[in-house]
DNA sequence: GGCATATACTTACCTAAGTAAATAAAATAA
DNA sequence: TTATTTTATTTACTTAGGTAAGTATATGCC
């Protein structure tokens, strides 16, 4: 019996954030928040538009974690232009710490991908990153 | 800068449960439901701790699901010699609507897999299969 | 037999993600 | 200008996963 691609990934996406939250224990920090953390590393500040969008999640994901984040002095947030955005910054002192999660982080990833040659790593980066993606001009599902 | 594998594989995990979920609507199911009937399915009556360690799972999670899969009727259990682990088993319901839930659900991942060849879709689940495997072989838990 | 340990499952409580609806500010129409 | 609609965020509630601890049955050892 064929078994499902949906199957594959559910259980490789646990395996990870479990190896991942593993990782986090020790600055006390779970996966979305980190996640969210990453981000505002590589992009600087953004609004919480930006960081759901980024990370294709809906916006009261990241409300929620957005506020535990900025409740253990993670980040901090302030009013745009906009009123009705708030743009979310990295404390200084998670500034100071990134380096040190980010190498903790790399360190769990290389566990997880040790049997994988480089090549192999690659090649499946853009294999997943083609999920999702139709491969001619097909009508999107948004106004479904 | 280099994203990390493990966001792309948490984020195609999403998208395709959010895909699973949409196709399972019409049966009134979620795709964690949807996951233990599949099992069932392959493999016939099975105890709770044999689907929890097939699934890679934690016990109270295959409990909860299992719980209400029993409410709405698509599968019942009983006790086994042992009297501690209960035996699960799908409906004579269940037995009848899985050939179309099973297309249903193989129609959405072929959307989510349109981007990908048969070929790139057999090497993605060969090295999806690889994570989390230490490169000198180790051993599987329940291969069906 | 009786006590200690192990096993199967459940309960309670935490994070994480989703939808639907509420709120507040901005943009647009009349 | 005022009224309507759109947009950004939040709140409430649901499924889904995890850990820790509790309960009931099996098993081992004395």
């Amino acid at each position: 019996m064929k078994k499902l691609l949906f199957h594959e990934i559910h259980q490789k996406s646990r395996l990870s954030i479990k190896e991942v939250n593993e990782a986090l224990k020790e600055f006390e920090l779970y996966s979305s928040q980190w996640s969210i953390l990453f981000c505002l590393k590589q992009f600087g500040s953004m609004t919480q538009k930006e960081i759901w969008q980024y990370m294709n999640v809906e916006a009261p994901t990241v409300t929620r974690t957005i506020v535990r984040l900025e409740e253990s002095g993670w980040i901090f947030r302030r009013e745009g232009q906009d009123k009705r955005e708030r743009i979310v910054q990295l404390s200084t002192f998670a500034e100071q710490k990134m380096p040190a999660i980010e190498n903790r982080i790399r360190q769990a990833e290389e566990r997880l991908v040790s049997g994988l040659s480089n090549e192999e790593q690659d090649q499946l980066i853009v294999l997943l990153r083609k999920i999702g993606m139709k491969s001619s001009g097909e009508k999107d599902v948004k106004n479904g």
